[in-house]
DNA sequence: GTCTATAGCTGGATAGAC
DNA sequence: GTCTATCCAGCTATAGAC
């Protein structure tokens, strides 16, 4: 909040972080440099150094500025009339999970990323998991045998896994590891209906 | 095999390997360097080129050396008395889990190391399907409804989703999670006892 | 087989003009 | 704020002596 406004809303920094988010997702993070990433971005390469100081820094705040849309779009996902299916539709999505896998590459090598990743994820499973336990207790499961946080990271870190061979091009047993779970979905909240698009703030 | 005995079974070219995965695991594949690679291995820098042409080449032999032995102890780790519980132990194995994130994240630079991590990954579920079938219908489990594929992915999966939570620091809901898996596991063959330690081929 | 030396490239970062 | 020019480091790969 010391950053002044003029700097952070000026179009040259906003585009560097969105070349930047282009980049690892069709490049991979190795593409981000100071000279690709300018020049992606229309601006000079000194530019990078002026509104971010180090390389690190640009990263940064690249995953904070997706991490603060990403819950957002959170707050309303459980919000659907299927809210297991929408959880799980969304833990399917290859599109944003994608530069997800590319930033937990990247934070091998840059402390600073990890820690980010690290809290996100935190704050990421917590808001989840209170949703969640109020919508599985709607549904009459029995929290005490199978508690939220638990199928939470078994659908979520299922959805990841498969994401992750899929991208590699595995698909042995996925078939009938995304019947067995829909199967379930469906035992407790009905077959996946279609909807009205909802109002949502995120782009 | 077209390649002279000679040439593979050299202690240089051996210790480049060596040093190749220890400076992965320890320091990322980004450490992996010609300069680097051949100073822990305690042999000239030109020799990377002598022994494998590119570091492509090097990283693409690393990894198939690890993939070999690794096959190799999977064929017996469903020989444990308690072969789901093997199982999951195995899966859970953070240190052999350090160095397959490396490679995976390698992987997305190199499209060498992409086709040998699908070839290998292929095969591994293949194996392990096949084994865990028999292993499940000897508990009478219902394979119709939950085939051996779909199970191996879900525990598999989330078991290396929540290695990969806990190198970031993350940890919530993961008691939960493994406790739920474990009491699954505990249904079907009883409590993990302790065997005696049986002979294998892998150090 | 092993070594040195070096070519050729790409990157992060800074200085300073405008 | 934007740009050019430049420094310095690190990397892959190769040539060629021993």
């Amino acid at each position: 909040m010391a950053r002044s406004r003029d700097l952070d809303d000026s179009a040259s920094r906003a585009a560097l972080l969105d070349a930047a988010e282009s980049l690892m997702v069709e490049h991979g993070y190795a593409a981000v440099t100071t000279r690709r990433v300018s020049k992606a971005a229309g601006v000079n390469n000194g530019l990078v150094h002026y509104y971010f100081g180090t390389m690190d820094d640009l990263f940064a705040e690249a995953f904070r500025r997706r991490s603060e849309r990403s819950l957002d779009r959170l707050r309303h996902v459980l919000d659907d009339p299927q809210p297991l299916w929408a959880l799980w539709e969304q833990s399917r999505d290859a599109s944003s999970n994608a530069i997800v896998m590319e930033f937990i590459a990247l934070a091998n090598h840059r402390k600073a990323i990890k820690k980010e990743i690290a809290a996100y994820s935190r704050q990421h499973r917590r808001l989840q998991i209170e949703r969640l336990t109020t919508v599985l207790e709607g549904y009459g499961v029995d929290l005490e045998r199978w508690p939220a946080g638990a199928l939470l990271v078994l659908v979520t870190g299922t959805a990841r896994f498969l994401l992750l061979e899929e991208s590699f091009g595995v698909h042995v047993a996925h078939d009938e590891t995304v019947a067995v779970i829909e199967r379930e979905i469906g035992a407790l909240e009905g077959e996946r209906r279609v909807y009205e698009r909802r109002a949502s703030a995120a782009s």
